[in-house]
DNA sequence: GGGATCATGTAACAGGTTACATGATTCA
DNA sequence: TGAATCATGTAACCTGTTACATGATCCC
């Protein structure tokens, strides 16, 4: 009766990592103006139903404060008590130095597999317009060619398939294997052409 | 203190549906020699590098044992303790009557989100293959036709955003918005275009 | 007076991830 | 002798969902 003793990973994030819906919270709070620190409320209806951040991710109330609360315990927030009368208490919060730099550090890095195209790119192409539209066109890039890697990583795979039927008569039809991989890639191409078309530079006809 | 009451609801499953895992462990046992019952080691192999299956999902033993726990307390299987000399005794499963049931039901019924075809469908897609060709080629026309609604429904809300641009005023940048319905039509198109070349039955050139 | 809005949480439930416990036998 | 295989699980931890508690004020 010992435990665990290692790190658990979760949904093929890193050990440790923040979850896209905190580092979404961060984002809101980099993009607040300076004199007016955000409280959860504000921030909760950014996640609704009919703003932009709600057509990718939904985040009720009670998961938004314990998101808050993690981000206090890792020092990236710096949460703050506001009486105000005939009203409850806002608690607001502010971004702190260590916050934006890991802020900065998630928006500057590609996802590594197509699934997390959905959510966590998503996210990340949002905050780096809001923040800094450079920003954003140099993600599209780093994230094209990490897509175009995996894909050609995926073509050559099929084509080892087609090539050599592994261990012939182990009784193992391959064409099922293939089919997997021929989604896998048809879904990476179609992010690629979608990255194209929102990196958008549309290079004029020659 | 009075508790939640309502069902919950996880990863786009309705409530007190099984988990594909848990079917996987139902089409397993159903494609077993009638004689020969399973026991968790023996399937937990299936789930490895190099099987099909594990190219789709992984499970681990402890999430295995987990999951034929459940079925047990379902009714969907029956479990069998067999001793065996100089051996930890094992467990044998056989499929009962309410599980070939269960295991017909959700292999007869296509997926309702593009992003289930990556994992539900194709285990849906193994299954039917292994247990009868003939319900795959129906599976696959039935979830043809439920992504194509689905792609005519995205394209609606994309034309329907560039007419109308909601709220003029609002401060709310629509072309993000737009952006993320592009991404989901493009998916779905991959996945449509995907069913097309594995439901097979290639036309001959008229 | 009644419902909506403001505002912050907690309780109960559901499920997944990982390491580890246990202990025999076979094989190099 | 030590590693791999057979074989079944448990303990501890994690994220996430939903309902509910609480209580004021504003608007109809």
């Amino acid at each position: 009766v010992s435990g665990r003793g290692g790190a658990a990973r979760r949904g093929g994030r890193a050990a440790g990592a923040a979850s896209p819906a905190e580092h979404a919270l961060l984002g809101l709070l980099a993009a607040a103006e300076p004199g007016q620190p955000a409280h959860g409320y504000d921030l909760a209806r950014r996640f609704g139903e009919g703003h932009p951040l709600g057509e990718v991710i939904r985040l009720e109330p009670g998961m938004l404060y314990h998101h808050l609360k993690n981000l206090d315990r890792r020092g990236w927030v710096d949460a703050a008590t506001q009486p105000q009368p005939g009203r409850p208490p806002r608690r607001t919060f502010r971004l702190t130095a260590e916050g934006r730099a890991e802020l900065d550090r998630w928006l500057a890095e590609p996802v590594s597999h197509t699934r997390e195209i959905r959510l966590e790119f998503l996210l990340k192409l949002y905050f780096a317009g809001l923040l800094d539209p450079s920003r954003r066109a140099v993600l599209v890039r780093e994230q094209r060619a990490v897509l175009g890697a995996l894909a050609d990583s995926l073509a050559a795979q099929i084509a080892g398939r087609a090539a050599a039927p592994a261990d012939p008569g182990d009784g193992i039809d391959p064409s099922f294997g293939v089919a997997v991989l021929r989604l896998r890639l048809a879904q990476t191409h179609a992010a690629l052409a979608w990255l194209d078309a929102i990196g958008g530079a549309a290079a004029p006809e020659p």
